[in-house]
DNA sequence: ATTTAATTCAAACGACTGTTTGAAACATGC
DNA sequence: GCATGTTTCAAACAGTCGTTTGAATTAAAT
């Protein structure tokens, strides 16, 4: 335990300058030297800067993403006929991306860096991101429609979108809230978020419409 | 109005490059071989390269800032004595940052740029942008909470941190809505837009909280 | 113990970075 | 016309960048 390897050291330091400071902001330099471990070896290892940012983003989102999986298809099995519960998809969908921030080791720099990566939009990420969400995105959006029963796929579509962006927001910038409004943000509660964030985006999913042309003029 | 000033088309070329590929991945001969000025004018006009940012994004954000807040100041002298309705608060938020999708020349451009400014970790950007801002969120802060009676100011706060995630991610990933799920997207159409996200947050806004711990066992 | 393979290392590659300089070119007021 | 202040320009500054190379070291296999 004592040691690490080479590799996880790099992917280690790469995590964590990569969250603070972005991407392109840092550089191999940067990281060799805070990993103590030679220029070379980053190459050697995983060939380029751009595969090292791959490396980096699968060693955690790919456990979180077959966690995501295992738990919906529990609740779909445990639901039987019936859809899974809008709340209940939500929380598989949540849950796992947010428990990483209890863990004071890696939470607060994976936070950032997986809201970072989300909004990316270095091709090259973006594209090996779609392939890491291959399988995830259609199941929930399945699900998703299958917990919303009446609402039109172009709805249910741009509210996936909205929450979307909540999450990622919330993941990656906590710490803005406490700046912004003063409200206290713990990240070792990472449960109590994950249930705001489920009330506030399942209310949105099942919002009613209102109708497409707003009137120009109150009466 | 053919030929522009060494200025603008600094301003312009600048933005249209640092909402495509991020400010760091953006060098500033990048800018001054697109924007056909020699390298040295940029720092003639604007002193450095951050200061550069901190111009492209003044000159769009101040004018949707003011047109906010007199929006607001409006609404509220409707209202007279009674709370600005919440979703006519979001309204004044939201439009006059959306309407610059409109625009085909500067919409998908700055839309994008000021999606990933909200986003950036850069500090001197950060501090840039609460300046910036330093009137509008107490402003509308302070609606939001006289449009939910009974809703706690933390509850309110997180709610306006998943509301910011919207509309940023809507803002500024549009695109990536078309590739995630098909669903086609509009930029002229920027109204229908924002009826959505209203529709969205205004209905997380106004959920009901679950109770704080969770059941382990359904039963 | 010797051969083979995997890993580490210092050094250099050419290209690119933001910024500064001081001389030209231009515009303006007198 | 001349002087003034503003704007443009090519060139250089001092670094940093990602990547490559080939020799030195360590580990594994025979």
């Amino acid at each position: 335990m004592k040691k690490k390897d080479t590799k996880t050291r790099i992917l280690d330091t790469a995590e964590r300058l990569f969250a603070q400071k972005g991407f392109d902001a840092v550089s191999l330099r940067n990281i060799i030297a805070s990993a103590k471990v030679n220029l070379a070896a980053v190459h050697y290892h995983f060939g380029s800067k751009q595969a090292l940012l791959h490396a980096v983003v699968a060693r955690r989102l790919r456990p979180i993403n077959e966690e995501r999986l295992a738990g919906l298809a529990e609740a779909r099995a445990k639901a039987g006929k019936r859809a899974v519960k809008l709340e209940r998809v939500l929380e598989c969908l949540f849950l796992p991306l947010f428990r990483v921030q209890a863990n004071p080791k890696v939470g607060p720099t994976f936070s950032r860096l997986i809201g970072r990566v989300l909004f990316d939009r270095n091709a090259n990420l973006q594209k090996f991101m779609m392939s890491e969400l291959a399988e995830v995105i259609p199941q929930f959006s399945a699900a998703l429609d299958a917990s919303l029963p009446g609402l039109a796929k172009e709805e249910t579509d741009w509210r996936s979108h909205f929450m979307a962006g909540a999450m990622a927001h919330t993941l990656c910038n906590a710490d803005l809230l406490a700046k912004f409004t003063g409200t206290q943000f713990e990240p070792s509660d990472y449960e109590t978020t994950v249930r705001r964030l489920i009330d506030f985006t399942a209310a949105g999913f099942r919002a009613k419409a209102s109708p497409p042309t707003r009137p120009r003029k109150k009466k």
